[in-house]
DNA sequence: CCATCGAATGCTGTATACAAAACACAGTCT
DNA sequence: AGACTGTGTTTTGTATACAGCATTCGATGG
């Protein structure tokens, strides 16, 4: 049973996610407040709550006198960004202690799907997501879960780089491979380093996709 | 020289966060939106959009249908958030790498004031707050700096522990100094392990001081 | 034909107005 | 006496109106 949500703002927040996250609303796009209020069927007021709640998660950015737009894809965010996630990632693990080691079944589970041949970019970002998802799962730290799934979202449009060739998914695979086998075996502190690696490492492939595009 | 900023919106924020930070807004305390807009000098309008910024960074909360409120103290949100901020200092000085060694007598001369006998909780707290701050003063990672000062302005109201007998100010020194050293050393792996194991021994001492408030 | 200036248009930023929900308090009923 | 209901007041949530800035497109001059 969902929350029933009271107030516009956070209806619109969410649904505004949604369409970053679909690409309806795509980077670089401008947010053009009467369009995307006839659009959503609510008045500004709402939709100006809702932005300038989004943007101090930086999913979209605001722009004095220049309204607000979706961020473009930028090289300098994935440095910035991918570590920070990393290392979040490999902190809920730590703090999931011994919960984790039951996920190594599932997230092996997930992980053979990643490589099917037939996969469009999306549904493989989608399978990555879903990996990452349970890789953090059994964490009991709520902030730290919103944390990372904020900023997770913040990441969500460099998606595109799942396309073949862009990305050594194999490569990927077997980095996956190795932290569930960590976390497996019960050496936590170590998968925690192969998470942050793993993030480091992507880092490169989605800025050579981001150049190339 | 600040940077003009341009829109209400902004201003308000900025100025709510300094409030929050000096008491004159403190936990638990209700935000009438008639009274603020009009301490402030400003329509609702800004104002709740600076709110609903607010919102998304924790800093204040939404009950739907009943306003804005400050959180209140809540020894679990130290038990969440502590590990957090331990973990983002902790990559944030293995990013800053060979920038970071000399900080090591900056952080000293600061931690021996820490200890002066005649300070205030409030300048204690002060104190160590430049202290932090000046730690990660080497990362380049833009994001991280932002996620970091974003997650320690949410725990600035748990900076009353700082009275005598609540924390061992001592303990808290001595912790300060071996990071510091390390940090001298070259071995800033460990350093980053002893600036989470000082933020998780932390919680011990705050959230024995909620409990006895 | 191109460049530069200016007016028009569209959009943002802010204020205000209105409706509906929550709260407080008093009066009434059990 | 206690609890409940009803009414008045406060406050939030949303819509709309208005002013001012930015951008764009066209006109005019070189």
């Amino acid at each position: 049973m969902a929350i029933q949500r009271q107030n516009l703002r956070d209806q619109v927040r969410e649904e505004l996610i949604e369409w970053l996250s679909d690409g309806r609303l795509g980077p670089g796009q401008r947010l053009e407040e009467e369009r995307l209020s006839r659009a959503l069927g609510v008045s500004r007021t709402p939709l100006r709550e809702a932005l300038a709640n989004l943007t101090s998660e930086g999913l979209v950015e605001a722009i004095p006198r220049r309204g607000f737009r979706v961020p473009k894809l930028s090289a300098e965010r994935v440095r910035d960004l991918f570590p920070v996630i990393g290392s979040l990632e490999g902190l809920a693990l730590r703090l999931s202690g011994a919960r984790a080691l039951e996920l190594a079944s599932g997230l092996d589970g997930l992980n053979e799907r990643l490589v099917l041949p037939h996969l469009s970019p999306r549904q493989r970002a989608e399978i990555d997501r879903r990996w990452h998802e349970m890789l953090v799962s059994r964490n009991p730290n709520r902030e730290l879960a919103t944390l990372l799934e904020r900023t997770r979202s913040r990441v969500r449009p460099y998606a595109g780089s799942w396309e073949r060739g862009a990305t050594d998914i194999e490569a990927s695979r077997a980095e996956h491979a190795e932290i569930a086998r960590l976390l497996g075996s019960g050496q936590v502190d170590e998968a925690a380093e192969a998470v942050l690696r793993h993030w480091v490492r992507a880092i490169r492939v989605v800025t050579a996709w981001i150049a190339q595009k």
